[in-house]
Order: structure tokens, then C-alpha cells, then sequence
DNA sequence: CCATTTACTTGACTGAGTCAATTATCGGCA
DNA sequence: TGCCGATAATTGACTCAGTCAAGTAAATGG
């Protein structure tokens, strides 16, 4: 299993504990609702998961099968010599290690799993065809998330990325600046109209020669987000950082503000100004630490709470 | 199982089957890779199941097992016979049928169970912990979603549901909007802007008393909205009705646009107007089913295409 | 070149789960 | 009331999937 980053410390949720539990226990019986019908067949279930592997990959030796299916290797031994018995595979000794010899079904052994593999087949779309289109998207989705959080990833995974604004990005933007804001401080729905204001002024009237937006995506999901729009011909002005609560501590903050910098700077802007509220500590010292100054502090009411609006500038 | 909504009648695309047997090969080694920690304990893993049900449900008898566990009748009747040997459970006769019996576990019973059960809780804990809470969560809903498709739901499931407009809302609007109508006819990121727009300043001017919002949500997802804004005080003005693809069918438009027809005509204006596009047929198919009569077409140049604008009207 | 590890095989089991026959009881019905 | 077909549970008789340990042959590493 792949080492993930930034593991819990603390015991996980016994609620969630128990949800997975429970659908351990569920899937258990679901996959032995699957197998009755599989077991009509001259195989049996782990034959038929073997002969699957062989009829999927090529090249494989016996230890590949033992580990990948979790079968003991006597078992697997036996197993493939009752096939070879039945002309089901070949056996070639490998040049490369005489121990070991590459494993391929036979004509005779494609035949044999042709009906195990149409079974399962029709079995699952049997099972899918009960739900309506729609929802067999969703339990694909559904189950290739699970598949990709417990599996191990083949490629490490990539911490985030950085690119443009999407089609998609600034409604998703809004909602979540919208949610967390009200999850956190209280803030009213006027916050989340005001985010959808200012990123729909960005779309509109956005000049890429001197303006810039940043999506930081981890696989395939915006968690950070941040723009840079022109003020006046020397002044630019940061607008929205923002990085998703779950993809906090990989330094996306930072890199949102750097590139921001670098943009300003690289454009010829005198300064970077930025106006944020005092409570949000975490993005003051993102800023701060980046060389941004207090410049102005002013308490104002909005989002339905009393709130100490600030301005921080930086020279560029 | 339950019979569901709308069966497909053509069969399931091949690429969802094979996504499903694959995740069921995945899930059969994953429950094969936990439960071999249990094997260790003095209880088969058939036995450490029916121990699990009598832990936790009352008045079983010796046919639910069989049923709810995929097992053997003449299986369950020896494990319950070792069972009673060993003082783990106890039987008693029912009164209504002297041929079933309700099990129960002893005290001895449940110390047995005991470490079973937090084995098999600090296997899933492991589990848990190698990922970041956030996506904890991940799992833990995907799991739900899946349980929830494949079995039997237990109460009918409501096909939608009406409600206000809450917070990430609009932003989530903005967002499927944008993607759909740049997915099926290509339209620019400026129509999300658009969307965003409109939306930000029915929040910021929203007035209850001639305003509303109906958003259509099924589990949990926004699938559908519509809203009415005050145009003069004697004409409302129907704005960004949608329906989620994956969600048409139910009715969901036509609900919507009803209720915005209800809510005008109880509000006392004169006539209830909206503006859309030529080429948004299944739109317009529900405005003329619910009364509206096309006012006006002009062609404009909009979101990178060209297209034509209609305005219709209907008379309250 | 020798010790250790790895790939695979084989013999000897066991025990999980199946199948069919049997008994006891129930519910329905003439 | 008594009979019949169905259902709940039990039991005997299996089998065969899977385990365990010991052994062989080849590879690997010092």
C-alpha cells in the first residue's frame, strides 16, 4: 500500500469506523449473491478468478497469481497443474529465471472462460440495469473512488497543480468560499453573492495581458484558488486566495500568493494590494510572511457580522 | 431488492459492467486482505459473521442467519449446535411457531464476540487512518452511495424535493450551468460569468415579499432551480430554470416552472415573462406546455455563438 | 563458491460448506 | 377434524477448496 501524505494522528471517527464496517459486511454479501450464480460452472470461484487473470494478462507466473488473488502458492501450484492437465494453459520456462515460466490460457482455455467471463458478465448487467441511467453513473463513480482511496495509487500522487480558470471553477469557487466562510464564521448568503460578483466581473472583463488566475487541483478536485486583477496601470490587486480545508498544510497558500508576486512583478506593476478581514488569520500570515504590509484597518458591517476590514500592500 | 424507478431497457454500457466486476475484484481481495487478520482468532470467518448478528440483533432464529448471510440451512444448524456447546448462545423455543427458535448470546457469548469485534474495528481503523480525514469522508460517502444503490432501499426514495435557496447554492448553479450548456453547445466561460452575475444580484437585492427561489434537490444534490425576480410591480420575470441531465424525466421542469406561475399569480402580478434561447428545446417545450406564448425573437451574438433570443410571455 | 533467498512443487491434512433425507410443526382447506 | 403441502430445523455423508510444512531447484549476494 502506498504511503499517503499527512497521516491521522489521531483514531479515526468510530462513526466512520463503522460505516466502513458496515459495508464491508454489506459487499461481502453482495459478492457471495454474484459468485451462487458463477458456481454452476466446472470451476470453481477461485478458478474462474485465476483463469480471469490469465485471460486479462499476459506473461504472468504463478507467484503473480498467488500474490495478486491472495492464494496460497501450494494452491496456485495445484491449480495450474490441474489446467495444464486439462490443456487449459501453457507453461514456458522463462530464460531470465528457470524458476519461474510465464503462464498463457490456450485456445481451449479462452474457450473455457468465454462462458464464466459472459456469466459475470450479464450477472452485472443484470444488476446494473435495475437502476436508471443516471445512478449507474453514480455507483461507477462511487465505486471508483472507493477503488482509488484503498488501492494503492500506481503513480504517486501529485501533492496539486497549478492552472487556469475553467469553465465550472468560479461557480465552484463561490459555493465553497460561500460554505466554508458560513461554516466558520457565520457569515451570511451575501458573502457567497459577493464572490460570485467579483468573479463574474473577472470573467467579463478579464484582460490576460495584465490580469491572472490560479486553480490549484488536486486529483481532478479545486482545492485553492486565487486571481490577480489590474486596479490602476501601477497597482494590482490580489483577489479570493482561498485553499480548501482538506488540502491545508501543503503549502498551496504560499504558492497561490508567490505566483501572484511573480505575475505582479513580471508585468511591471509598482505593487500588489490586497484587502482581507482580520479574522481570517491563516491568510494574514500567508501574506505577511510574503512581505505584505498592514496598511490601513476599518471596521465595516457585512455578511451579517461586524467585521475589521484591512488593506495589505506590497512593493513590488 | 426494491423495484426502482425507470429500468433501462437497453443494456448497460460495457464500460460501467466492466468498472463494476473490476471494483468487485478489487472489493473481493480487499475483504480477503482484512479478513485474514481474523483467522488467527478460534472462529471461522462465517462463524465470526453470525456472532456479529446475534451481537446485534435480537430475536433471530436460525433462518434469518441462513437468509441474511447467504448460508447453508444445515450449515447454520451445526454452527448453532457448536454455538450452544460452547455456552455462547442460548435458544428458546418460540410460542408463536415451536419450530423456530430465538437465539440470543450469553454473557459468555458476548465475551467471545468481544475481541472479534475490536479486531475487526482496529483493522477498518488502520485502514481509516493511512488517509487524510478529508478524504475519510470521501470513502466513507462513496461507500453509502454504493450501499445505498445496490441495496434494498428501505423506504421508497422521494424522486425530488423543493427548497429555498441556501448557502453554495448559487455558486453550484453557476457552476452546472456553466458546464452544461459549454458541453452542449459549446458556449464560453462568459455564460457562466453571466450565470454568476445574475445570481449574485438576486441575493444582494433579494426581496421575499416578490421574490422567490426554488431549488430542486435529490439525496442531497441539487439537481434543479429556478427563480422569479420583481421586473415592474406587474410583471415577474422567470430567470435560469434548469434541471440537472441526470434528473430529467421526473417532471422537475415543469414543477418548477408551476410553481414560479403559482407564486406570480399569488403575488398579484399581471403577467410572468422570460427570456431564453432558440436552441434550449426541452426549455421551451415546458413554457408552452405551461402556457407561454412566444412575444419576440431576435438574433444575437452571445457566449461565442450566435444565437437567437426569445422573450415569451404568459398572461396571469 | 557458499549461504540465503526465492519460485515452485508435493504430501498430508482439515474443516468449511453442500446435498439430500428426515422429523417436527404450521397454515390452509375440505 | 384430519389431511396435505410448505416451512424450520436437524442430521448423515460427503467433497473439495484451501492450509501447512517439507523439499527441490534455481538465483542472488557477499
Amino acid at each position: 500500500m502506498t504511503i499517503h501524505h499527512q497521516p491521522n494522528n489521531d483514531a479515526p471517527n468510530k462513526q466512520l469506523i463503522d460505516a466502513v464496517r458496515a459495508f464491508n459486511r454489506f459487499y461481502t454479501r453482495q459478492i457471495g449473491l454474484l459468485d451462487e450464480g458463477l458456481l454452476k460452472s466446472a470451476f470453481s470461484l477461485t478458478e474462474a478468478r485465476v483463469l480471469y487473470e490469465l485471460a486479462h494478462r499476459d506473461g504472468l507466473i504463478a507467484t503473480d497469481l498467488g500474490r495478486d488473488l491472495g492464494l496460497d502458492a501450494g494452491y496456485v501450484s495445484r491449480l495450474l497443474k490441474k489446467f495444464e492437465r486439462l490443456h487449459l494453459i501453457s507453461r514456458s520456462t522463462l530464460v531470465s529465471d528457470a524458476r519461474q515460466s510465464s503462464i498463457a490460457l490456450t485456445q481451449a482455455g479462452r474457450n473455457a472462460f468465454a462462458p464464466l467471463n459472459r456469466d459475470s458478465h450479464d450477472q452485472v448487467a443484470a444488476l446494473l440495469d435495475r437502476l436508471p441511467a443516471s445512478e449507474q453513473d453514480r455507483l461507477v463513480k462511487s465505486m471508483r473512488t472507493v477503488q482509488a482511496l484503498l488501492g494503492e495509487s500506481a503513480e504517486p500522487r501529485i501533492p496539486y497543480l497549478l492552472r487556469p480558470l475553467q469553465v465550472g471553477d468560479i461557480g465552484w469557487i463561490t459555493r465553497r468560499q460561500g460554505m466554508l466562510y458560513t461554516q466558520d464564521y457565520g457569515w451570511d448568503e451575501t458573502y457567497e453573492a459577493l464572490v460570485a460578483e467579483i468573479l463574474a466581473a473577472f470573467v467579463k472583463s478579464f484582460d490576460p495581458k495584465w490580469e491572472r488566475s490560479w486553480i490549484a487541483e488536486r486529483d481532478g478536485e479545486v482545492v485553492g484558488s486565487v486571481f490577480v486583477v489590474r486596479k490602476s496601470p501601477e497597482v494590482a490587486k490580489l483577489r479570493l486566495l482561498y485553499v480548501e480545508p482538506s488540502a491545508r498544510g501543503l503549502g498551496i497558500g504560499k504558492r497561490l500568493v508567490e505566483e501572484c508576486i511573480g505575475f505582479a512583478r513580471a508585468k511591471g506593476y509598482k505593487s500588489l494590494t490586497l484587502w482581507t478581514n482580520d479574522i481570517l488569520t491563516a491568510a494574514r500570515h500567508i501574506y505577511q510572511v510574503a512581505g505584505f504590509k498592514l496598511i490601513e484597518e476599518e471596521p465595516h458591517h457585512s455578511f451579517g457580522k461586524d467585521l475589521v476590514g484591512q488593506t495589505w500592500d506590497l512593493d513590488l
